[in-house]
DNA sequence: AATGAATGAGAATTCATTCAT
DNA sequence: TATGAATGAATTCTCATTCAT
């Protein structure tokens, strides 16, 4: 699904109010208003409100898949070097679509049915797969234990990442960051949170019981 | 604060619709024609909407904070015990309350301020005081080692169970748990989170470099 | 079904309106103004603005019902006589309730499914049922020729009360009425209509081919 | 007034939306889209909307203005057999623009001034005068009766045809004809409609009190 | 002759809240 | 304590029309 400028722009401006006042919160007025255009033409470019959302999903997701597929045909590195890199562009991603992650966050509490939860499941599928293909693959060659609960150990990289960048205002009080400037505090937790998860899964991959 | 019966009554329908439409996805006259009650009788009993939901806050999270307390006042355990009973508790806390936790996990993105986001941030502050002094006093003893960051490991025990949690309709197709009963569904989950909790958090606080 | 006070008073408004500028062609803004309530007080009593026209429907064509099945026990009378008696209640109720005519005229051409599409045909079985068993009892007294086609006599009378009510306008206009007050105007018609109609049905059902 | 093929296009499958959904129910969107063409040619094309509904109107009462006026000039033939005639083609013509004659029979309840209610009233008047003139010539020649109320036999004879033919959904209900093809219950209805409507004018030209 | 974008007005409906009883 | 009626604001969406190209 190709977008045109002018959704592109709607979109964006969507995504934020989206983010900050959730979906229900968000009225098409507001979107109209920070995107300064007219009330009518989100119906017009988009059909309703919930189109709308859709497209936001579409493509953030569509973006998302694109990089898993770009990461997965590097067939000169090592699954080791493929699940650094891996972590590397998933944390950079998390950081940089902070609004979508917001959205993507609350929508998939409520939304378990229609277009979007297809969506979400596809891309989830997708992180899936390809995480399995990785830690097999480390398996074989003796470099992971045995033991290991992918679709958990997911849930920890995926629930961390969410949880710290969704609730970042409530980790910010609790450890005295709030000096910083925010571009400051997402470098800084950009950086911790790639090293964190990067110690939690090598903690996890070869811990030995 | 105490709440009266009716109180409760409504409260408790409420947080279920909460739960599953939303804050803003839920009307007043769904929440008292679940409750059984009349229109009006919401704004009587609470005042408005919005101090209905920090009703069920309030309620919710000083259940919480009493759990925490009994914990660190048995002063019969080790510091270990005391850890693995944390976990027994919180994720049983975290099944059980699910429409709660659904509420939590949505509301925390948006409400950056106010009464909610107050207690949020109290609630959070006793978790990590707790964690924190746990941790301090396993390390005097040589049980975990020196460089844990406390605040992130709590964002992936949180932000794990939370995920699972908010998402476990994706995590039962992914992993083809789909015959399973609800209450069957839950059991397992609550078993696997422990458990995995439990590994992530020694893997983690006695990895060697 | 039975209405309230206030419900009625929406009814009757709205049945106005509905006549002058038709269903489409009427607000809920204009019904409002008109009863002299609230907006919002139209979707409070009806649901929405096509269950008002249901009930106005529902109304209507239960008094009619009534109507029919009055003349219909009035066991005294001969055949001839009820089928008198009935053009006489048909022409009057015409005449009374040309709003509501007007509404019957239009919507009977597009809506032809629905809730009000069943009232309607209902309706029409009732007409129907009651005058061909009229027509019946006559034939069989000799009162009445054999060969009379009662769905299209009936197509007749009504088609014809219907064309002149619902267009009292033009036949003003093409007879110089012009001058004659609405009231006067409409017993004018009133009477008329009623020789005329049992005008056309004494020669039909007494001609001799 | 002439109109050019792509007018004629745009009129057509506008006087098909009118007839189905009614002026009000009919979106220029609609239009457009059922005429393969652009939003704004409608505007371009005709000025507005209810420009378009009065072009569809000069066009059909155009054609039928011409009808009548053939058979007026046709002076090889009686009286009655001009009235024959007449009701041959105003039958053939009812039956055959049947979607206009469902929007004429709704807009003539609400249309009571303008342009519209100018050329419905003229048709109306060619109509009154062409049977006029028939019938007193059929009275001269004491074919017919002296007492004749022309204006409400003309009543009849139009409401008997517009009655059938707008709400022949229910006609066909009532009659059991839901089996037929549409052309064949046209076919079938048009010879009633024909034979039902001379019948009930011999009646009444030649009633003998 | 035709198009796609744009607009402002208006549509029906739902909302949280209040008030008299 | 409880109710049903009422309100005004706000919701999303559709409308006919216009305009620059």
């Amino acid at each position: 699904m190709e977008y045109s400028e002018k959704q592109l722009q709607i979109m964006k401006k969507a995504e934020k109010l989206f983010a900050e006042k959730g979906y229900n919160g968000t009225s098409v007025r507001d979107i109209a208003e920070k995107a300064g255009i007219n009330l009518a033409m989100v119906s017009y470019y988009f059909g309703s409100k919930e189109k709308l959302l859709e497209a936001v999903f579409d493509y953030r997701i569509g973006m998302t898949k694109q990089l898993l597929s770009d990461i997965l045909h590097k067939t000169n590195l090592s699954s080791l070097e493929k699940m650094n890199l891996l972590i590397d562009v998933y944390v950079k991603k998390i950081i940089e679509q902070q609004p979508f992650n917001k959205i993507l966050a609350r929508e998939q509490v409520v939304n378990t049915t229609g277009h979007t939860a297809n969506l979400i499941l596809q891309m989830k599928r997708t992180y899936m797969d390809t995480v399995l293909s990785l830690i097999r693959e480390g398996q074989k060659k003796g470099e992971f234990q045995k033991h290991i609960d992918v679709s958990l150990l997911m849930t920890t990289i995926i629930g961390t990442a969410n949880h710290l960048v969704t609730t970042k205002h409530y980790y910010r009080q609790l450890n005295n960051y709030e000096e910083l400037s925010d571009e400051a505090f997402n470098k800084l937790i950009e950086k911790k949170l790639r090293n964190h998860i990067k110690f939690i899964l090598k903690a996890s991959l070869t811990y030995e019981s």
